[in-house]
DNA sequence: GCCAACGTTGGC
DNA sequence: GCCAACGTTGGC
């Protein structure tokens, strides 16, 4: 299982439209690099979903559906998934906590802030549940 | 709102 | 194939 955070414009998409969807189909990337990390993302996958301009992940959402044509693009270049919401964390973690966490410091999010679909590894995923404050659900 | 850091487009 | 001009994202 791959582990991944994905961004969201909360005014396009929040975490309260999550949460009362529970399914999503999770589109509009455009940027080849974040296709490709949405190509890899395989069933059970989980993400931090992520509200860019508030700058806090929300919660983790889990893909339940592999990538497939997205239907927004006219040019048939790139996919969507399907995202299902997980749970909300206990307590969202800012970008400032996670830029004040030297064990952080390697992440995407920090290095490449334009990026909206990118891996997290294990350590860093267990480090950012611990600041949310929350025990995942298997 | 500004602008740095990208990406993309199109003329050459 | 280079690169200037332009567009977009997202932190500040």
């Amino acid at each position: 299982m791959a582990l991944w955070l994905v961004k969201t414009e909360p005014s396009n998409w929040s975490w309260e439209n999550q949460i009362k969807k529970g399914i999503e189909m999770w589109d509009g990337v455009r940027n080849h690099q974040a296709a490709k990390n949405l190509k890899s993302m395989a069933c059970g996958d989980r993400c931090f979903f992520y509200h860019s301009h508030e700058k806090q992940i929300c919660g983790v959402v889990e893909v339940v559906k592999e990538y497939y044509m997205d239907p927004t693009d006219e040019t048939g270049k790139f996919v969507a998934v399907d995202m299902k919401t997980v749970q909300p964390f206990n307590k969202r973690v800012s970008l400032d906590m996670i830029k004040k966490n030297p064990s952080l410091f390697h992440l995407s999010l920090l290095k490449q802030s334009r990026l909206s679909v990118q891996p997290v590894d294990q350590k860093s995923w267990d480090i950012i549940c611990h600041m949310g404050d929350t025990v995942i659900n298997k």
